[in-house]
DNA sequence: ACCTGAACACCGTTCAAGT
DNA sequence: ACCTGAACACCGTTCAAGT
């Protein structure tokens, strides 16, 4: 028994593969995608590369892991209890903010829809469109609708805000865009041009509600 | 004059930027995204590696220009005047047709969709859009949110497609994913469990169609 | 102008060897 | 059981040297 209390204490650094999932997360942040290497990650946690792979299976399994940390946080930080319609509204704005914050985390979403983030998304727009009154055999097609918007924007979104920096850089960017687009061929691509000042102006997270909104409004059409 | 006609024929295996990326598309369908490595560009072109960067900036926009090459086919083989709704739904088609055929595409579109390929895709929703009568003020959050929902899709189905193979192994892979859900906790993913039953069996072609169709009912029901 | 191919600076992953 | 770090088999890209 009182051997037990005396047991040897865990060092202190050990690794666990929380505090590599966080030290990913912390590498993704600062660098995106590139900045996340093993060497650069055993450095962070003063170890050895091949240490890490104690711990997780591989990079595939690592970007996985970091991705459900993001948006594990990021699903648990909603208010429940609201209506169907603005819980759907709430709960895609907390996936677009999360991407906002962690740009890298659109691009896996979009480049691995099959890893358990996505479904925990899925599983609350899905929860939502059955508490909307969805005909069960709607259900399905619905939620994939909406869960294959958001993973669209997502993806579009992320690009945008990789090459590094804050909002300034991503209205630069947006702006170079909407340059280049101004300068097509009218007669080829007459939609684009008239968009393109649009384009340099416009409010993601409107834009984003504003297709979600579409979708919902289908929705309500259809039943 | 008559020299003219006697100038040198250019060798028949030069290089050009077009039988580059034929053979990038090549490598791509055999292998996938990690098949197209410039050792393999070069040794199919029997040239050597260093030589095709006098052609191609870098990998990137080897991958776009691949990817161009794909969509532009597509986009040309539709046929032109039918109806704006059917005409949206030919061209959400042709696009999913192409990620079917080159399940690469997928990912490629929505992880860099900034290009060109997605931007003719965008113009011509936003041509059928506009035919639709969405008000100019709409047209822009109209389009993008189809192109985001087709762009989602994409790296959707494109993921499943990528483990090499035929429908056989797409199907397969949806029954691994199915079976993984109907084990999930009832509690906490009560709508994933319910939907797991009809992943297995729902075909790709009818889910997408029914996401545009959900899309253009809610533009419908706003104007 | 266009091509060659060795060289450079990286990767992810493995594995004998340590504790 | 867990960690070390050199080694392996690759990458994309560059560049002096050729034609």
């Amino acid at each position: 028994m009182a051997g037990e209390t005396h047991r040897p204490e865990r060092r202190a650094d050990a690794l666990t593969k929380e505090r590599i999932v966080e030290a990913a997360v912390a590498l993704l942040d600062a660098g995106g995608a590139d900045g996340l290497t093993f060497r650069a990650l055993a450095a962070r946690l003063a170890t050895g590369s091949g240490a890490i792979y104690w711990h997780i299976a591989d990079k595939h399994a690592l970007l996985a892991a970091a991705t459900d940390h993001v948006i594990a946080r990021a699903l648990a930080d909603r208010v429940a209890s609201a209506p169907p319609r603005e819980a759907i509204r709430a709960l895609a704005l907390a996936v677009f903010d999360a991407i906002d914050a962690h740009p890298w985390v659109g691009a896996q979403l979009s480049g691995d829809p099959w890893q358990y983030a996505v479904l925990c998304i899925l599983a609350g727009i899905g929860a939502q469109v059955t508490a909307l009154g969805v005909a069960e055999r709607h259900r399905f097609n619905a939620a994939t609708a909406l869960l294959s918007f958001v993973l669209g924007l997502a993806g579009q979104y992320a690009v945008g805000s990789r090459l590094v920096g804050g909002d300034k850089d991503r209205a630069a960017f947006l702006r170079d865009v909407a340059a280049r687009w101004a300068q097509l061929d009218p007669e080829r691509h007459p939609f684009v041009r008239q968009v393109a000042a649009r384009l340099a102006e416009h409010d993601d997270r409107e834009q984003f509600l504003a297709g979600i909104d579409l979708i919902l409004a289908g929705l309500e059409r259809a039943h």
